[in-house]
DNA sequence: CTAGTTTTAGCCTGTGAGTCGAAAACCTGG
DNA sequence: CCAGGTTTTCGACTCACAGGCTAAAACTAG
């Protein structure tokens, strides 16, 4: 006998300052009803990634997604009290511009206020956030969750909501800076509503996962 | 119709200075005669890591495993010519002072020239390699290479053998001190052939992974 | 006792992260 | 048009730690 085989998703955004995930609410049982991660059976033919972006633009309707990665598989045997399933999970990121319209079922839930979750999902959500985490240190991951212009001060914000403690904007600029994470575009954004000085619009350089050969991290103050 | 699946591990130990991967050779289609890694079909009622550790210790009497983590689910459909089959790949380290008994069909072989590998084998052993060279920078895991007491000359041949690069005595013994990796026994060894300062002992103060918040990294000198 | 070998400890340097404060650039209100 | 408030940016300083080099320590063999 074979195990059935689901993908599952942490798909985390940072909104309204703070890092959230997309959760919906179970059709049918077991856990009829509770909030669970968005994926689904896997098919044949298609890879694992192939089925969690299926999954994903189907009931979803997510097709922003800036990054996938997979993030582990689950396999304990009473996981699932109704047959045995094997997950394998992955983690997306949605950049924080855009606002994908999700169904009825669906909704963005703050990472630091889950509700109760179906499955192991609740154990799941927080690896990958910590994977998240991780990476803000050593890669430019955050491209996937910044627009594809944004101030210092935006980012800023997006690194506090991502890793949960204060960052210094200072510090940020020049450390990506350094690294040749970020770049200059020329342009300027004009100062707010009390005025300012306007702040300088940057871009990553790349799109795409790159690791920092220096490991240095950004420590949380103190 | 679901699809099978097997888990493999890529088991390292350093061995006569070089970092080897316990491979095996296939008794049946496909990929007969060809080198792979070991492992087997998961059983029901069982986890992955109960799979894998079944598998090892069956198959190729290897329980001195000091580590074991997952490293990833292939599901290419094309994978295994013969079947729709999804893989979950772990990585394992023996510590050097054990050399497990094995069958015939099974050697240890150098990751550095790895012979031809069946299905995507050689891809998952290089995965398993670079997991352990990532880790080695900012984990304790080189706990699960070392034996139980050793000089730091014997640690610096594991860390060059495992990082493929030269590694200053001087700075290991330094750096993993100062992060508490480490710890001085107070016995010492008796000198060599040739004589010498007898070298203190050490022994790793965690037999469990822990991960060093400095991020610092040990790299490549020049 | 001397020469050779290996390990250990100390000193120095360089790099990059983190902090702080001042200057720059803009607004609004008088 | 000037003064005061706001936000961003830049430069100077400090600190921690990795890495390199050299000398000292501790032993063997002849």
């Amino acid at each position: 006998m074979r195990p059935a085989h689901v993908t599952l998703a942490v798909v985390l955004q940072v909104r309204e300052g703070r890092l959230q995930s997309l959760l919906w609410q179970r059709a049918r049982e077991p856990f009829l009803g509770a909030w669970s991660l968005p994926g689904g059976q896997l098919e044949q033919g298609e890879t694992l990634e192939q089925s969690i972006r299926r999954h994903l633009a189907d009931k979803v309707d997510v097709r922003e997604l800036a990054h996938l990665e997979q993030l582990a598989t689950l396999s304990d045997p009473g996981r699932n009290p109704l047959e045995w399933e094997l997950a394998t999970a992955y983690l997306g990121l949605v950049p924080r511009d855009v606002d994908p319209a999700v169904p009825e079922d669906t909704a963005w839930q703050p990472v630091s206020q889950l509700p109760e979750l179906a499955f192991d999902h609740r154990e799941i959500v927080l690896a990958g956030r910590d994977r998240l985490r991780a990476k803000l240190s050593y890669t430019n991951i955050a491209y996937a969750l910044a627009p594809p212009v944004f101030s210092i001060s935006e980012l800023r914000e997006l690194y506090v909501a991502a890793l949960g403690h204060a960052v210094s904007a200072t510090n940020l600029q020049r450390v990506l800076l350094r690294r040749g994470v970020i770049e200059l575009t020329g342009e300027r954004r004009g100062p707010g509503r009390a005025g300012g000085r306007p702040a300088g619009l940057y871009r990553f350089r790349s799109q795409r996962l790159e690791i920092t050969d220096q490991f240095a991290v950004l420590r949380p103050p103190g």
